[in-house]
RNA sequence: GGGUGGCUUCCCGAGUGGCCAAAGGGGACAGACUGUAAAUCUGCUGCAAAUUGCUUCGGUGGUUCGAAUCCACCGCCACCCA
C-alpha cells in the first residue's frame, strides 16, 4: 500500500487536482510540496498537527516537505471559510508567532540540509518587498475579479462585506505557490480543504506564467465531528499544542472525552496508528468503544507531548476516574494564603476561588447552591462553610466541583 | 460624497421613560440518568460581605424626581445610490 491510498483509506483526502498524477508522485518520493502555515498565534493547534502529520507521513515516502511560514501572508489574514476578518497582527506578533512555530514544527518534522530532508521558508522573504505596481502588471493581469469573487470560501463573507485588503489574499498566496515552484521545484500544495480556491488561484498563476509548467494540488479533510463543527475547540479556546497554553492532562481529557462518533474518525485522521488496528476498533460499541478513547487520546499525547507527558497524563485521569471513587492522593496542593481570607477563616468559597475551580465568587456560591460541590468527597451545601484548619495543615483539603475538577489546597 | 438602518450581558436577539440586572434562544456551568460519551429532564448564567447593595445596554455630555429607552456631539458597522 503505497502512501496515497494509506491517507485515502484514512478518509484523509478531499479534494485533488489530478489524482492519478498525484498518486504516482507521491507513491514514488518524488514530490516537493508545501504546505502554508500563517502565524495566527505563538502556538499550534490541532489543525496545524493534522497538516504535520499529512508532511511526516509523505515525507516518509520520500518526498520532500517546505513548510511555508506566512510571514508576510500573516500581514493580511486568510479570510477563507470566515464569517469575520482577523484582528491585524503588529509585525511583532507575527515575527514571534513564525519563530514558536518553527520551533514546535522541528519536534514532528526533520528538517535539514540533505535528501528528503523538510525546509522551512517565510513568505515574507518575497512578499514585503513585492512593488505595489509592478505586481499589478506582473500578477494583476492573470486573475479576473469575477472569478474571485465566485470562489467559494469568500460566500459566507457576503453578509458582513469582504474588504480589499482580505480579497488579496488569494493573491499572495497564489503568488507564493509561483515563488516556490520557481525556486524550489514545488509542484505541489497541500493544505485544509478550506484552502482549495487559493492552491488552484496559484496552479493558475503558474500555468499562466511559466511555459510547460504543471502543478497539483491536494487538501485533506477539516477535523469536524458529527455535527460538523470543527474539532480541536473548547470554550475557553483552541486545543493548543504549546504545553503552556493547554497542558498535556487537558489535551489528553480532550481525547478522552471526545463523542462516540468521532472516536474512530479521530484515529484515522490524527493518528499513525495502523489502518487495520483501528478497523479492529471500528467494530466496538457502547461502553468498549470507551476503552478505545483511552488509546486515542494516550496516543496524541505521546506524538504531541513525548511519552513521559502522556504516562503522567494517563495515570492522572485514571486516578481521578477511577471506579469507586477518585484517588487524589497524588493531586498538587494549593497552597493558601491566609491573608487573603477574611477573619483568619478560610471559607469554602475563598477556597474555590484560589483554587481556580471558579473564576468568582458569585460562580462558587452558585456551584454550591446547586449541590455541585464537594469537600473530600461529602458534598456541602452551606455557602458559609468554613474549612477545616487543622486539616488543610495536616494534608490538606480536596476540592471537587462538578464531575470531573479536582484541586486540592493546604495551608 | 448622499441616503437609510444599526451598535444591548459569552453569542444571537427582544426591550423606545419607572414594574429592567434587562424577554426568548444558543452556548457554558451544575444536578438526575450514565461509560470521563451521546440523548433527555431540571436548575443556573453581571459583581459582591447577597431578601440587600453596587456597576452595566458603542463613547461623552445633557434633559428628567427617574434614561438601555428622549436630546446633542463623537466613534464604529451594514445596506442602497454615486
Amino acid at each position: 500500500m503505497g502512501v496515497y491510498e494509506e491517507l485515502q483509506a484514512r478518509g484523509l483526502l478531499a479534494q485533488l487536482t489530478d489524482a492519478e498524477k498525484i498518486r504516482e508522485m507521491i507513491n514514488n518520493g518524488r514530490a516537493t510540496f508545501y504546505i502554508g502555515f500563517d502565524p495566527t498565534a505563538d502556538s499550534l493547534h490541532v489543525g496545524h498537527f493534522m497538516a504535520l502529520c499529512l508532511m511526516k507521513r509523505l515525507q516518509m515516502a520520500g518526498n520532500k516537505p517546505i513548510a511555508l511560514l506566512g510571514g508576510g501572508t500573516g500581514m493580511v489574514g486568510d479570510p477563507s471559510g470566515r464569517t469575520d476578518s482577523r484582528p491585524m497582527m503588529t509585525v511583532e506578533e507575527i515575527q514571534h508567532n513564525c519563530e514558536c512555530f518553527r520551533q514546535q514544527m522541528s519536534r514532528f518534522i526533520d528538517f535539514g540540509e540533505g535528501e528528503g530532508k523538510a525546509i522551512t521558508v517565510n513568505n515574507a522573504d518575497w512578499l514585503l518587498d513585492l512593488n505595489y505596481v509592478n505586481l499589478l502588471r506582473e500578477v494583476g493581469t492573470c486573475f479576473t475579479v469575477n472569478e474571485m469573487l465566485a470562489a467559494r470560501c469568500y460566500k459566507q463573507r457576503w453578509e458582513k462585506g469582504l474588504t480589499f485588503f482580505e480579497f488579496n489574499y488569494m493573491i499572495m498566496q497564489a503568488y507564493d505557490f509561483y515563488m516556490l515552484y520557481k525556486n524550489y521545484g514545488c509542484q505541489m500544495q497541500f493544505g485544509g480543504d478550506d484552502q482549495w480556491s487559493n492552491m488552484l488561484a496559484g496552479r493558475e498563476l503558474i500555468r499562466r506564467k511559466l511555459e510547460n509548467a504543471d502543478s497539483e494540488a491536494m487538501t485533506i479533510t477539516l477535523l469536524t465531528n458529527s455535527e460538523g463543527k470543527k474539532m480541536g475547540k473548547t470554550a475557553k479556546g483552541a486545543v493548543w499544542l504549546d504545553p503552556n497554553k493547554t497542558s498535556p492532562f487537558d489535551f489528553y481529557q480532550y481525547w478522552r472525552n471526545v463523542g462516540d462518533q468521532d472516536v474512530i474518525k479521530c484515529m484515522k485522521l490524527l493518528t499513525f496508528l495502523p489502518i487495520e488496528e483501528i478497523e479492529s476498533y471500528e467494530k466496538k460499541e457502547g461502553q468498549e468503544l470507551n476503552a478505545v478513547k483511552e488509546v486515542l487520546a494516550y496516543n496524541l499525547t505521546e506524538m504531541v507531548h513525548g511519552e513521559e507527558e502522556a504516562k503522567k497524563a494517563q495515570d492522572g485521569a485514571r486516578r481521578l476516574f477511577a471506579a469507586g471513587g477518585a484517588d487524589t492522593e497524588h493531586l498538587e496542593a494549593v497552597m493558601l494564603d491566609l491573608a487573603s481570607f477574611r477573619d483568619g477563616k478560610v471559607d469554602l468559597i475563598g477556597a474555590l476561588v484560589a483554587a481556580a475551580l471558579v473564576t468568582n465568587r458569585s460562580e462558587g456560591r452558585r456551584a454550591i447552591e446547586q449541590g455541585g460541590v464537594l469537600v473530600d468527597e461529602e458534598k456541602v451545601t452551606d455557602v458559609h462553610a468554613v474549612l477545616d484548619q487543622e486539616k488543610l495543615k495536616n494534608g490538606g483539603i480536596v476540592l471537587r466541583r462538578g464531575k470531573k475538577k479536582f484541586a486540592k489546597v493546604a495551608l
